[in-house]
DNA sequence: CTGAAAGCGCTTACAG
DNA sequence: CTGAAAGCGCTTACAG
């Protein structure tokens, strides 16, 4: 394979400058349609094309943004990821994936390759409650956004979901079917998401009234594991209980593999809402009632506040929240009559 | 903030040459405990992190990746670029996400920045069948491995799946069960992986002998749209089918909502078993018996692929086929006696 | 062993 | 309007 063509090579075969090759291409100056022509020829004989290397060190910017999350694989954040993917390549940014493992080191890692100039800018997703290291690294960390989850401590600008509005409506869906006895399957202490919706599945039973109880709120892991977990543990000390709020998709996976295996039924034995909805809960036996995260907007907006910061034009608001919708499906019938949770 | 320290303000700090720091740096030099110390402390008082796009802009390569894939929301391609991330991190590679949807505008873009040097080397993934502007892209592209699907006529290396002997030994199974009657919904035409399966397919039932017969097969688009739509016309005209294999979650979660629509009954009624095993399967009522994609494998062994094309030591075969597992779980049982699949 | 200098391939302020 | 030259921040062949 021959060497790469390079600017100068089309500068010699053009007979210009490369500083006029440079401004044509780069669309900052207006050429006689000869000199255009020749250009244009040795351009595509030599098959050139501009090494972005060359061109980010030059100008100082890399075109290019960090997306960190915790992992990609997980369906909630390969959502975002292509929300995210899409709004970038149309503002002519690349996105260098950069999965965390929820490591923090790894975290850290990334965070730095902002001030190397590795990245533009960084949209960071984090999963697990910050020890304070984060939190530290981010002093004077320019163009970073936060996605989904906050760091606690932090003020860094970020795009979130409407945890607390949107818990609240669910559980009120829930409520208004005719339970009384409701559980929830959370997320970690500590992490925002989980902390809000905690809050408002809280507040919408207390705002219920005394016939109405919260039976139990386990903080849980966001693994199916979890979930599985949690879900015997609320089936053997809590029998009572007649519908369950779980924070994640990964919980609802969790606790269904536990109604399986007890033979329990969503819908008719267990109501159930569960909060995400990136799993196909459509074709489950019932359809599964869920609160559905917007991660097309919620991508886009972060794409959006972190270009503002990049380019120095902050959006007007540094936080932003995405509604949360609540759909509806077959998961949550009215309460069976004095039948408890037996095997 | 303060501008960014370079190599240089070390060498200022430290009072030694720039060559010397870029050496102890790189590892190439060994010194004197006192030097050392110095280089050191300047290091941490500067905060200085070294400029990667000026390193690699010297050192002729970017110690990236282009990861080709049609769409990161899709759980197969969002599991696969775990696995390559999680091994390219390992052998010290970023991954540059390249999200084509499918459109050749964007494989050809990306292929070019192989040539312009803004990626070492690209995984390429592509879903759809090529018109020949890829098969023509490619003349003379070094560092470059296909995954999952050819590009037919092409020699580029690649790994794929044991399609053909997947298919094979699940359609054996599915005979195995009792079934005569078989349909399966296929990928598209002109795919090698939905060549290689349907092929795989019609081998197994025509090696089950006379009384075993291949209903129908499908040419689908890997879309739960298409599964649905072929699973209709697939009942309509050939009630008589009492099993079928789907070529990819997609189009088995398709064929799904069409049996719940008519209240058709997997296991039961209709024995299935499906390619990929991305989604919740086992979450299934009943479980799905699926051929599973070894996707960890599949990401690792096309990373060591591509990294010995980049550093000229090509792997001894150019071509690896990873192996398909079939899962037992509960959807496929013995069909049921003269009963037909109406409404 | 150490360092000055050239070079990687661009962009752009500056001078003509 | 056009181009020679400096500069982006590194690496490394070369000379001392």
């Amino acid at each position: 394979m021959a060497r790469k063509a390079t600017i100068r090579d089309v500068s010699g075969a053009a007979n210009v400058s490369v500083t006029t090759i440079s401004r044509y291409l780069n669309g900052s100056i207006r050429l006689p349609a000869e000199t255009r022509r020749r250009i244009d020829e040795a351009l595509s004989t030599l098959r050139y094309t501009p090494n972005p290397l060359a061109r980010s060190l030059s100008r100082g910017r890399s075109d290019t943004i960090g997306l960190v999350i915790p992992d990609i694989s997980n369906p909630f954040f390969a959502q975002l990821a292509a929300s995210v993917e899409a709004a970038a390549v149309a503002r002519g940014y690349g996105v260098l994936l950069c999965v965390t493992l929820n490591h923090v080191e790894r975290e850290l890692d990334y965070i730095r390759r902002i001030e190397s100039k590795h990245f533009d800018g960084v949209l960071f997703s984090t999963n697990h409650p910050d020890d304070g290291r984060l939190l530290d690294a981010l002093k004077d960390v320019p163009s970073f956004v936060l996605v989904d989850e906050d760091i606690s401590g932090s003020d860094m600008p970020g795009v979130f979901a409407e945890n607390h509005a949107g818990v609240y409506a669910a559980t009120r869906h829930i409520i208004e079917a005719g339970h009384r006895k409701i559980a929830m399957l959370s997320g970690p202490r500590a992490l925002m998401s989980a902390e809000e919706r905690r809050q408002g599945f809280r507040e919408a039973v207390a705002a219920a009234g005394p016939g109405c109880e919260t039976v139990a709120v386990y903080d849980c892991a966001y693994t199916v594991e979890a979930g599985e977990a949690a879900a015997e543990e609320l089936l053997d000390q809590h029998p009572e209980t007649t519908a369950v709020f779980t924070g994640s998709d990964e919980l609802f996976l969790g606790m269904l593999k536990t109604l399986r295996r007890r033979g329990i039924r969503i819908g008719t034995d267990l109501s159930v809402v569960t909060c995400d909805d990136v799993e196909p809960l459509a074709l489950f036996e019932p359809p599964i009632t869920s609160l559905r995260q917007d991660l097309p907007m919620m991508g886009r907006e972060a794409l959006d506040m972190l270009i503002g910061e990049i380019t120095r034009k902050p959006l007007p608001r540094r936080h932003i929240r995405v509604p949360m919708d609540l759909v509806l499906r077959e998961s949550v019938r009215p309460p069976r009559r004095r039948k408890r949770l037996v095997r």
